[in-house]
DNA sequence: CGGCAAAATGTAACCGCTTTCATTTCGCTT
DNA sequence: AAGCGAAATGAAAGCGGTTACATTTTGCCG
């Protein structure tokens, strides 16, 4: 590989001179500058961006750390982050923290040992404390999918409340009265907005939310499941089921169809994510949009306007969901 | 950041010397290293691994190719290279291919501006010209799912032709003799070698393939869907069908669904990759397990031995699917 | 205790680039 | 033609490590 010595001693300048060049300095004549192109070009140089890195002490990297890289989240999450960088030149780089505390911590501190210029972070466990820690020590920061006080304008999230609103809202047009709810862990954020939103909808109509109706969950499929067979055993009526994401709702699917209840004649169902699964689903499932990968495309024009100093769009901080309908809801038989 | 120069003034030695405690050098007296590795505590110091690529000439980076990074396939891959990788302390980066030849000549360009270690890389478009060229220029390259001859050592792939025979054979065990086949496009060696397997399991109970029970798609989910209403226009009897990959097999469920023909009862299926929709279809679909993960973690495997001669388990080139037996297949009705 | 090989350590060049500061060149003006 | 400021270029010191080679210490022997 040919090295900016080559380039300058066949051109005879200095490696100053071409350093310029190669970085679009203006201080070089244009006679200069052709000349320099045209070893360049002669040389099949490519400038050695390790050496770059050190000299400049960027290292034209970007972290990503995600709770996993295959499902249905975070792999559009990263494709969203990487299809930005990429096209601005930007490398890359990724760890998984399984939402594990430890992990979490010690994928980190991997990554910055790699001198990243900044992290885009999808962290669960991590207490905001640690992530306050990191945000002033390390590279700068951005956190998917929560909002850190005090850190606001480093956090990309969702409409969580706005998303459970709509979800519900929707079902109550369709004249729906008795709706029940499972819910994601409640001591998540993400969970707990959501329910929130869908409490919100009833309460515009006048309706109370009845917590017989609600079964807190953990966001999988069996979860999902075991929560429908409860709220069966409850035996109170309802005539849709709200799930906190579309998992749960494949699950609670199951457990519908395995009973002999038809969907949506007798109930009607709606997930949130719009997971790739949720198309699948049969019937297909009537779900909240979660713009995840538009989610990662905004982290990376963060990224490159705030670290990189290039000007783009505006970046929206909060993402609003929107209604994906399918065939899974539909009239109350009521 | 403390670099290496402090921590040698801390202690007293030369820059060599703490290089040496950094990199396991064993001529360094104990004493002299216990002094070192407590300096290097008490400074938080961290070697520069940018500054150590730049000595060295090693990235401890390898870059990974993959035609996307969501979707069912990718992920997982990219899950199995990482895990491995981070395990050994070698960090992954990856671009996407988008499987045309020009994207996936640029991503490697980009990816070797990088310095990677090695190159894993899934390629479609590429020509194997240009990946032997490849091979024998840049850094050591590692091809998944592809056999490219003369590279047959530098080759990770699945024996799709003995999934296509369990798939079919498992078929036959059951009774069905007249079995439909959609096929992805034959110009694609796993869609060719899929199709072949389902052949030789034909032939070996002395039943010819009839061509007509053939239909060539695309491997998408609509591609599917019209590759089963092609078949059902055909009106030739048929109580089994073999997908070449589960996106098509769920199309192909859509379609019989819609016609009110009932499965398995009346028409088994059977699926290919066993990829996350497969368990969410209704019902369940039956497939081949493509040990995806499994194909990273080799990859992986190959490069910590072959690039960063750490030993471990012996590799293998040629992974075997495994049938995954669900609900969409059953007993021939005849 | 001198001598010597092996072990431990140090010196300094080098990896390939950026950037500050000094120097040269250029185009004008007078 | 001299003088001058601006523009172009060059020299050299980093950036933070590694490593070949030279030098010093060490332990051991006769």
């Amino acid at each position: 590989m040919a090295t900016i010595y080559e380039v300058s001693k066949l051109v005879g300048v200095s490696v100053a001179t071409v350093s310029r060049v190669i970085n679009g300095s203006t201080r070089v004549s244009d006679k200069t500058r052709q000349k320099v192109l045209s070893a360049m070009q002669a040389l099949d140089y490519k400038p050695n961006p390790i050496a770059q890195s050190l000299a400049t002490n960027r290292s034209d990297c970007v972290g990503v750390l995600v709770p996993e890289v295959h499902g249905p989240v975070f792999g559009a999450m990263l494709s969203g982050i990487e299809a930005e960088l990429r096209d601005a030149g930007k490398f890359t780089i990724f760890a998984t923290g399984h939402n594990l505390e430890a992990k979490e911590r010690e994928a980190i501190r991997f990554l910055n040992t790699r001198n990243c210029d900044a992290l885009i972070m999808h962290v669960e466990a991590l207490t905001d404390a640690s992530i306050h820690r990191q945000a002033h020590n390390g590279p700068p920061i951005l956190i998917m999918n929560r909002v850190v006080s005090g850190l606001e304008d480093r956090c990309i999230s969702l409409d969580n409340e706005h998303g459970g609103y709509i979800a519900t809202n929707m079902l109550l047009e369709m004249g729906h009265r008795e709706i029940a709810y499972i819910s994601g862990p409640l001591a998540w954020g993400d969970a707990s907005d959501r329910l929130a939103g869908h409490r919100r909808a009833l309460e515009e109509q006048g309706l109370d939310l009845d917590e017989r109706l609600v079964i807190e969950s953990n966001f999988h499929e069996v979860g999902g499941s075991e929560a429908m067979e409860e709220l069966l055993r409850r035996e109170l009526p309802f005539t849709a089921v709200v799930c906190a994401n579309d998992e749960m709702a494949a699950g609670a699917m199951d457990t519908l169809r395995s009973r002999g209840m038809s969907i949506p004649d007798e109930v009607s169902l709606v997930g949130f994510d719009n997971a790739p699964l949720s198309r699948y689903l049969y019937p297909k499932l009537s779900t909240v949009n979660y713009p995840i990968t538009e989610m990662g495309r905004m982290a990376a024009h963060w990224v490159l306007e705030n670290v990189y100093g290039q000007s783009g769009t505006a970046i929206q901080h909060v993402l609003k969901p929107s209604l994906m309908m399918r065939a899974s809801a539909g009239q109350s038989p009521n």
